[in-house]
DNA sequence: AGATTAAAGGATCTTTTTATCCTTTTTTAA
DNA sequence: TTAAAAAAGGATAAAAAGATCCTTTAATCT
């Protein structure tokens, strides 16, 4: 479904969600322990991220990523749009070119129903929210 | 969503199941040019294909591919197994060794409810159903 | 100021996916 | 029975994704 990228990018930024919801800043070194990812690799989706203003890094001792308050309202399908690019939303499940309803590949009623209701999901959903149940211990980032 | 090797697969053999409805053997050569593939490409992923006995080849002058009276009940579900192996039906969204209901990432319950729609319409929808479609005139397999 | 810490950036490497090319096998028809 | 057609199979190449390493920049504390 998602990339690499985009399955680590989403774990790190949940992740530091709830933390900053602890008023805790984490480092990179933090992250990847805790959410089982090869540390280099996340750092430069963090750096995306970053780049993105989706969360905020700070240099030096006592640095590490924070999200900022008005952040904390981001959807998922924002952090998605920025690792991946929007062609799951947008793209053919076939394969074409471009999604078409005016001249539709034989998958596409179908499945247009099934992506929209992704989208809508993922469109709906905050790093708060997801913040929330990891801090009642409802949901785990790594296995 | 699907791999390119499994894009190629629907559209090859959703083409060979509206042309076989119409009592045509296709060749290689007719298929990646209407389905707009990769020649060399598209012939592994049919490769794959008739090992796994979803189409019948045929060798020779007059050969090429069709799709036996029993097979134009395969579900979409059957081919992207084959050619994508069953993580989009089973894998968690996250990326999680494995998805468990018992200790659920943050995502999974939204998730698997989108799974499990995107699930049952591949498990519902037969070549059959998409070949008649085609010969309607009502979709494209190229764009 | 100097040492230390942690993120940013650049370069490189590895693996997987996507794609092509060439030879072999099977079948058909002249 | 030979030539041609078409799929199968094997080898290789190119591109993309995934991953690591090392240097640079910025911040903090002593
Ligand atoms: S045209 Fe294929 S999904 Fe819309
Ligand atoms: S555990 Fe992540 S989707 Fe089920």
């Amino acid at each position: 479904m998602f990339s690499k990228s985009c399955e680590y990018g989403l774990r790190a930024i949940i992740f530091i969600a709830q933390q900053t919801s602890k008023n805790n800043k984490v480092s990179l070194n933090t992250i990847s322990k805790e959410i089982d990812s090869p540390q280099a690799f996340t750092a430069k989706v963090l750096q995306q991220l970053t780049k993105n203003n989706l969360v905020k890094s700070i240099k030096g001792p006592y640095g590490g990523f924070i999200i900022e308050e008005e952040k904390m309202n981001t959807k998922l399908s924002e952090v998605i749009r920025v690792l991946d690019g929007d062609a799951i939303y947008t793209g053919c499940g076939l394969g074409l070119k471009q999604c078409d309803a005016n001249s539709p590949c034989p998958l596409h009623h179908r499945f247009v129903e099934i992506r929209n209701d992704l989208r809508n999901m993922l469109e709906s959903t905050s790093l708060q929210i997801l913040a929330n149940d990891l801090n009642g211990d409802l949901t785990i980032l790594k296995r």
